[in-house]
RNA sequence: UCCGGCGUAGCUCAGUCGGUAGAGCAGGCGGCUGUUAACCGCCGGGCCGGGGGUUCGAGUCCCUCCGCCGGAGCCA
């Protein structure tokens, strides 16, 4: 029975389709419709699209999974339902009674409806049309945005890459180990930090669990975290988010050379994983696979000295001493066609905690990850230094508040050992996989210089 | 913070040389038995971001403020 609405408290109390004989049609997945052709069955979902053809309503009804076109055939429903079907607001809420069929034009399934029941129709008409918007408007409507499809493939592949990266890690022995997201004053300078209130005292964001999984990969040998950082930078590009997730492994007795075959492993099964089981929402993205298919073991690896050479025969201005911008990176990228792992750069443009190259101490034994076509660094990392006097003295010589990393060279004096770890950021490495031009689309509800809400 | 750009109907946009506000979509009504951002006909819909200025006259030119977008720096 179609009710457009009004007495929708009295159909939730009895959710049944109401139809005549037989016996009840299974509710059924639209990702899952294949399995279940010739069959009748029950869709719940919502009006995603609508067109009409005088004697034939098309409805486009999706349920998170998938999107199914239904069609309505005014002999096969009484006329009252075949008007209301006609009147139907884009996302009602739906349950949907039909036999499932291959499509007529299309290699898909479609369902011939033979009962619709409304379970809520929207109070008024939904903002977001099939058609253009732009992204401030689309962003202020994050929440329903996230109802469109290229919105849902991508988090739907998001969700498939922190799948593959937590079975990578859990399938190697690795420990998961949080780390806290409250940090006290003064870990790395605290100038792009978000500072909070913690009680009588000053607390920061965490932008990195990386010290403390130094001291859960002495604890625990093979640890990771994964979790939100945050960073209160004024980006204002297509690469930055001020909160982003990133997982950090860190694992003891590890050198430079096993950091970078791990790093190499995981983007290798991240991607196969992807390929694998979310090949239908990259072609929904219009994301090429091919491109993706030959991210393959090795990966290029290069010294920083030289990714220069690549930059300056390139006719760019770079010289020994400069970190490397979105542009640089980009220049470098487009030089292969997998990820680049470039290592070794001057220690003195990196962190306090990164070991110097014993062959060149003006060195540091760090390595980061640009992805490919563009999308920049997706991983840094390196081997920390596990000297207890260069600690101290790398402390100082940063301007560091000593006080504060009393607990992190004790990790230095109780059995201390080679050890290294890396960053992968989860959203870059979406919109690489995704091909998507913006990190903003790569997370839920995204939070930037200017957006906070919703 | 710096540089550049944009604010016109619910949405996306056009608006000439300064001369009384336009289209498509969405919404409403009607038509169509296979549509694909369906299509066809009709109808309603405006603080032209706010303020100030120039002018007989400002959506249009100038100043200013606000909001947003893109990029740089910084970084994953």
């Amino acid at each position: 029975m179609l009710v457009p609405g009004g007495s929708v408290c009295q159909q939730r109390r009895r959710p049944s389709v109401v139809r005549g004989g037989g016996s009840m049609a299974p509710h059924v997945y639209i990702e899952e419709l294949a399995r279940h052709e010739g069959q009748e069955v029950v869709i719940k979902g919502w009006l995603y699209n609508k067109r009409s053809s005088g004697k034939l309503h098309f409805l486009e009804v999706r349920d998170g999974t998938g999107i199914v076109q239904t069609v309505v055939f005014h002999k096969d429903v009484s006329p009252e339902m075949f008007a209301a079907a006609d009147r139907l607001a884009q996302e009602t809420a739906l349950e949907v009674t039909g036999t499932v069929r291959k499509h007529p034009k299309l290699p898909e399934h479609e369902i011939s409806v033979r009962d619709l029941r409304v379970v809520a129709a929207p109070t008024q008409e939904y903002p977001i049309g099939p058609k253009d918007h732009g992204t401030a408007f689309l962003m202020d409507h994050r929440h329903l945005w996230l109802r469109s499809k290229l919105q849902h493939a991508a988090l739907r592949v998001r969700a498939e890459i922190v799948a593959a990266i937590r079975g990578f890690f859990d399938g190697r022995g690795f420990t998961l180990v949080d780390a806290p997201i409250f940090t006290p004053a003064a870990c790395e300078g605290t100038t792009n930090l978000f500072e909070v209130g913690y009680f009588d005292e000053k607390a920061y964001l965490t932008q990195s669990g990386q010290l403390y999984m130094e001291a859960g990969a002495m604890a625990l040998g093979k640890v990771y975290c994964f979790g939100p950082t945050f960073r209160a930078e004024k980006s204002k590009t297509r690469r930055h988010l001020t909160e982003f997730w990133m997982v950090e492994p860190e694992v003891a007795f590890m050198d430079l050379d096993g950091d970078m075959d791990l790093a190499e492993d995981l983007i290798v099964a991240v991607v196969e994983q992807v390929l694998g089981r979310r090949r239908r929402e990259l072609e929904t993205l219009g994301r090429d696979p091919g491109r993706l298919e030959q991210v393959k073991r090795p990966f290029p690896r290069i010294t920083y000295a030289e990714a220069i050479a690549i930059l300056q025969q390139a006719g760019k201005e770079a010289k020994s001493g400069d970190d490397f911008g979105g542009d640089e990176e980009t220049v470098i990228s487009e030089r292969f066609d997998r990820p680049v792992l470039i290592h070794r750069y001057p220690a003195d443009i990196k962190a306090f905690y990164m070991k110097r190259d014993p062959e060149d101490p003006r060195l540091a034994l760090c390595v980061d990850v640009i992805a490919p076509e563009g999308y920049g660094e997706i991983i840094g990392g390196g081997q920390r230094e596990d000297d207890l006097a260069k600690v101290e003295a790398s402390i100082a010589a940063h301007d560091l508040p000593r006080q504060a990393f009393e607990w992190y060279l004790d990790l230095r004096r109780y059995g201390t050992v080679p050890h290294a770890g890396f960053g992968l950021g989860v959203e870059r490495t979406v919109a690489w996989l995704c091909g998507l031009h913006h990190v903003r689309e790569t997370i839920p509800f995204p939070r930037m210089l200017e957006r906070l809400s919703p």
